[in-house]
DNA sequence: CTGAAAGCGCTTACAG
DNA sequence: CTGAAAGCGCTTACAG
C-alpha cells in the first residue's frame, strides 16, 4: 500500500496527499479531512525509505551510541531522547558494538539521512581523527573530550576524567590506604604519547592524587588491565589479589568492573570494606544497589544529557562549537573503610601495618 | 556522492557498477577491478535508503527488541546476531521502548524492508492479537509463548514460566519457608481471564508449587506488584517487609527486581539469607555477581537464541511454525537458607517459629 | 559482458 | 487550493 492508493481512494492527487501527511499549509479542509479518513481506513504509513531518499534535509537528530550494554550511556540516551522530543524535534538512535567505528557509522548516517545534528555517546579519538572531517553536520561528543580534536562542528560535554580519578584515588589515600590496586581499561598505561583515552586519563588522575600528597604511584605494579565488564573486573581483581598481597583497596575505573571486583574479593573469603576497600566510577544506578553500596564517582548523566542537547541545538542554530566540562560527584557508599587509626583487630592478622 | 559518480569516473554505466557492488556474476574482471578501485578511491558506500526502496525482498533478517535495558534480551540478541552472521546472512536490530508496540513496529519494518524473517525479543500478547495478521514474513517470538495465538507464520521459543516459577517457589517451600513474599510485574493477579502475560504465568507457577505440597497460597496478602526494575524491586520488597512481618523469604520474578529487593532488605538491617531468603528469575550475568550470589531460575539464553534462529531459518525455507519450550535451570546461589531444622539462635527472636 | 531505461514511493518546485 | 511531473539513488529486467 502506497501513497498512490490513498490518492486513488480519496480522489486527490499524490501531491495533495503528501502535503496533508506532512502537515503543509495550503490544503483545503475538505481535502485534509477526506485524505486523513482514507489514511485511517487503510492504516497507511508512509514508506520511510522513500521519504529519506527524497528529503534533502531531515528534520530529526541522531544519537550514535557506542556500546549496547553501557549502562551509563543507556541512562543518558533516555534522557536525551526525552529532551529532544520536549523541544519538539524528533530523534533516531543508532546502537553500535563497543568496538565498531562510530565515526564511519556517522558518516553513513549523514549521507543518507542528513540529520539536523549528531550526538555521540562515547567515541574513540582515533576514529574521530581519521574520519570526522567527512561529517558536516553539527555534532556533540558526550562523555569524552573533543577540544583537542579541532573540528569546528564538533562540541563536547564530558566529565573531567583526570579530576574524577584523582578525587577517587584521593579519597582512598586520605582514608589511609597506600596498597591500592587499580583496575583500568586497556591501553591503560602512563605512556608519553597523549592518547587521551578514558583509561589513560583516569590513570593520570590516579597518579596526580599520589603526587599531590608527595607520594609516587607504582603503576607497573598496581595496575591490572581489564575490559569494561563484570567478568573483566572479576578477573583483574583476582589478578591483583594474587599479585599484591597486603592490598587494602581497589580503585576500579567503572562501576561494572567494581561489581565484578566485589565478587572476586568475596570469593577469596575477604570482605568489603573490612578487608579491602573498593571504589567504582560512573555512578550507574546499580552502584547504589550493591551490598555494600559502592563508593563511586558519579557522572552527572542528566546534566551531560541536557548540556549535550542544548549545545547541539545551539550549534544547529549556527552557534559555534564549545567544549564543556560537567561536574562530577563523589558518592559515599559503604565500600570504603578508613584505616588511618590503628585497628587492633586488624593488626593481628595484617603483616603490613 | 552516488553510484553515478562511480560510473562516470570508472567509465562504466551505473548498472555495471551496481552489479559489481552486489557481487553479481556476468561482469568482466577488468570492469570489476576498475570499478572497485574507484569505489575505494572515492570511499563510496551505496545509499541504503535507495537500496531498500528498490529491493523487493531484502536478504537480511530483523530482530525487534522490546526494552533497551533488558539484560536478558541483551545477551540473547548478541548471540542471535552472531548465529545469523555465522549462517552467512545479515541482520538489523531494532530497539524499542519497553512500552511501545512491537507489532506495529514490525509491520512497518516488513512493509519497508521486507526482511527474510523476524525475531521478536519479548512481546505483548495483546499487540500480537491486534496487529500480527499484517505481518506476513516468517517470525519467531522468543521468551514468550505464541502457541495459543494461532498465526501460521509465528513460531515461539520460550521457557516454561509456570514451571520455572513453580520450581523456584518449590525450592523455597522445601527449604521450610511458608511466609514468602512475591514480587511480580503488573497485572500479576490470578484472574480467571487467561491473559498469559509473563507475570501471570509465573504467579500460576507459584501457586502450583503450593498446591502440589497440599498448601494454599494467599496471593492477596503476599504479592507486591512492581515494575521490572531495580527501583521497582526495592519498593516492592519494602512494601512486603512492612506489610508482612515474619516474612522469611522473597521470590522476585526477575533478577533485576531481586537485586533491588536485596538492597531493601539490607536497608532494614536484615541480611540475606540469614534473615530473609531471596530468589530471582532469569539468570542474567549480574545475578552471579551479587553478594550473596543470587539463587535464580536461569533461562538458557544461548539455547533460546540458537533455537530461535534455527526455527526462523527453517520457516524461511518453507517450514511450518513450531512452538518450543527450552529447559531452564535452578541456579543455586547463596541467597536461600534452609529453615527446616530448628534454629535455636533464630528462635529466640522469631515470634513465628 | 554492458548499456539504456523503467521504476521503487515518496517530496516539491512549477503551473494553473 | 490542486495536479502533473521531475527526481532522490539505487536495482533489474530487457536489449544488444
Amino acid at each position: 500500500m502506497t501513497i498512490k492508493d490513498v490518492a486513488q481512494r480519496s480522489g486527490y492527487a499524490v501531491g495533495t496527499v503528501s502535503r496533508v501527511l506532512n502537515g503543509h499549509s495550503g490544503v483545503s479542509e475538505a481535502a485534509r479531512e477526506k485524505i486523513l479518513a482514507v489514511v485511517e481506513e487503510l492504516n497507511f504509513r508512509p514508506n520511510s525509505a522513500a521519504q529519506v531518499l527524497k528529503q534533502r534535509e531531515s528534520s530529526s537528530f541522531a544519537i550514535i551510541v557506542k556500546g549496547t550494554r553501557n549502562l551509563l550511556f543507556a541512562g543518558i540516551v533516555e534522557e536525551m531522547q526525552r529532551l529532544i522530543k520536549d523541544a519538539g524535534r524528533s530523534v533516531s538512535v543508532y546502537y553500535l558494538d563497543e568496538d565498531s567505528d562510530e565515526v564511519a557509522a556517522a558518516v553513513q548516517v549523514c549521507r543518507e539521512r542528513k540529520p539536523l545534528g549528531l550526538l555521540f555517546l562515547g567515541g574513540d579519538r582515533g576514529n574521530f581523527l581519521r574520519g570526522f572531517r567527512e561529517v558536516t553536520c553539527p555534532s556533540v561528543l558526550v562523555t569524552s573530550r573533543a577540544d583537542t580534536l579541532g573540528f569546528p562542528n564538533l562540541s563536547s560535554v564530558s566529565t573531567d576524567d583526570v579530576e574524577g580519578a584523582a578525587r577517587s584515588m584521593g579519597h582512598l589515600l586520605d582514608a589511609g590506604h597506600r596498597r591500592i590496586g587499580i583496575i583500568g581499561g586497556d591501553s591503560c598505561v602512563l605512556s608519553p604519547v597523549k592518547e587521551c583515552n578514558i583509561s589513560q586519563m583516569r590513570l593520570m588522575g590516579c597518579r596526580r592524587a599520589w603526587v599531590q600528597r608527595g607520594l609516587e604511584l607504582d603503576a607497573e605494579r598496581w595496575v591490572a588491565v581489564s575490559r569494561y565488564s563484570l567478568e573483566g573486573g572479576y578477573e583483574a581483581a583476582g589478578e591483583l589479589l594474587d599479585r599484591c598481597p597486603g592490598m587494602t583497596a581497589i580503585l576500579a575505573m567503572s562501576d561494572v568492573m567494581a561489581i565484578g571486583a566485589l565478587r572476586a574479593i568475596h570469593d577469596r573469603g575477604l570482605r568489603v570494606p573490612e578487608d579491602v576497600s573498593l571504589v567504582g566510577y560512573d555512578g550507574i544506578e546499580q552502584s547504589a544497589y550493591c551490598v555494600p553500596r559502592l563508593t563511586t564517582i558519579r557522572q552527572n548523566a542528566e546534566r551531560l544529557a541536557r548540556r549535550g542537547v542544548d549545545i547541539l541545538l545551539h550549534q544547529a542554530n549556527g552557534g559555534e562549537a564549545v567544549h564543556e566540562i560537567v561536574p562530577f560527584e563523589l558518592v559515599y557508599g559503604d565500600s570504603v573503610r578508613s584505616i588511618r587509626e590503628a585497628d587492633p583487630a586488624r593488626d593481628e592478622e595484617d603483616p603490613f601495618s
